[in-house]
DNA sequence: GATAATAAATGTATAAAATACATTTATTAT
DNA sequence: ATAATAAATGTATTTTATACATTTATTATC
């Protein structure tokens, strides 16, 4: 690592203070028509017994996304989840404890029941967003800033896609993008708008879950998308 | 700071590794219809007569915006320019000099004359984003991150603004946007579509730089703007 | 003081997209 | 056979986007 050729720049390096660096995963599911976040109660001291992401310190060897993804999976169980990062938490005094930097990292999970019960054996509960509770240190900030970057980009990119089973129906969709953006669409537009982008494809399946009828899964057409995208295309399924 | 409440967790605190932090900053100006990112040559090894972009090591005592603005105004002099974070750049490998992180955040200056002599004197220079030369590092990456994410902001936030000066031209912002999307628009569209959205004010002074006739100046309505953007309003220009 | 030169400013017709709105359909349970 | 349930569908109207060429205000020059 410590080429002589270095060593001027080195001076600067060494007079350089190191400071902790953390990651806070802003885990999202949607469950049943509820938009949720995966926390869990903290079981030592300081703030033992209130709520809190998952998080962990980044390791000398380890990126900040290297750090994320094993946080992730030590918690879920699951690899290969959406997840972007958010942004820096660097206020000198967010943490008692000690000067520590975090980096948020938000992740959207299809909650299947499967994965709903891998999280929950590992001591971690699904709190809805509506009406949550309080959060220790810039937590609930996190949760806000994650919430709102969600919604902006849910708006143009597919995103949201990433909260549902990779087989999904219309009427599924139309009910996550009411929850996420807190508003009612009509059926016929929405669906209207929706094939319009021919980006779905129809299976032959129904998910006869909630209606004695039926509704027909589809699966979203990420390579139609991802060439249209690279032409300027956006993703958009509403406008005001 | 060590309260003894904090005794448990302190143990967890002092076992992890501390890192060194830094912010790189990516400044963008639009100079004459040319999109300019400013950049300094490396006057020290490692890397000496490489092109950089500005950055420092974030101290004890300040978060990472701070140390941002701190470097922003050491290099261009200036307070309360537009400055985001980009992302976090945190390679194990990035840095051959220490294992460091680094925090990208852009940034959006007019570059009046008087500006762009500020930031001269400071050693620094404006390179065009077409043919930027090598720059030291993942420098590279982030000017093409910050790129990236200051189209996709300016094309639905009227971020593009801050580039401009307070008072602009309908044929400036016309020509900024060409620059920044590299695309061309219809003079009657695009000033009909602008105007449309009522967030213009003119005013009775003309800017007579580029045309004997003169263009009328206008200053962007921000109040009106915020108001509308809460009730889920979305400032774009175009459409594909 | 007439003329040339220059970029700014303007209007209309057509096509595309968004919106508003009510009924029929497929299936299961009784 | 009937009732119950959510899924699926069509059309008319309004709004927005697009395509396209001429006139206007001003300065510099002859």
């Amino acid at each position: 690592m410590h080429n002589p050729l270095y060593q001027l720049a080195q001076n600067k390096y060494d007079a350089a203070q190191k400071i902790l660096v953390a990651v806070d995963c802003i885990i999202f599911g949607f469950d049943d028509g509820v938009l949720k976040v995966l926390a869990f109660k903290r079981k030592v001291e300081p703030f033992c017994g209130s709520w809190s992401l998952i998080g962990s310190f980044v390791a000398e060897n380890e990126s900040t996304d290297e750090a994320a993804k094993r946080v992730l999976f030590e918690i879920t169980g699951l690899k290969n989840i959406f997840m972007e990062e958010l942004k820096t938490y660097s206020s000198v005094t967010r943490d008692p404890g000690a000067r520590c930097i975090s980096i948020g990292q938000y992740a959207l999970i299809s909650l299947s029941k499967k994965n709903k019960k891998l999280t929950e054996t590992h001591g971690a509960e699904w709190l809805s967003i509506i009406d949550l509770p309080e959060l220790v240190l810039d937590h609930q900030q996190m949760v806000a800033d994650a919430l709102e970057r969600l919604r902006n980009k849910a708006r143009f990119y597919p995103i949201g896609l990433e909260l549902l089973p990779k087989k999904f129906t219309i009427p599924q969709l139309q009910s996550l993008y009411e929850e996420l953006f807190q508003l009612l669409f009509d059926t016929r537009n929405f669906r209207k708008k929706l094939l319009s982008l021919n980006m779905l494809i129809q299976l032959d399946e129904k998910d006869k879950t909630s209606s004695k009828k039926g509704a027909y899964l589809y699966e979203f057409d990420y390579d139609k998308y991802n060439t249209l995208k690279n032409k300027g295309f956006n993703f958009s399924l509403f406008k005001s």
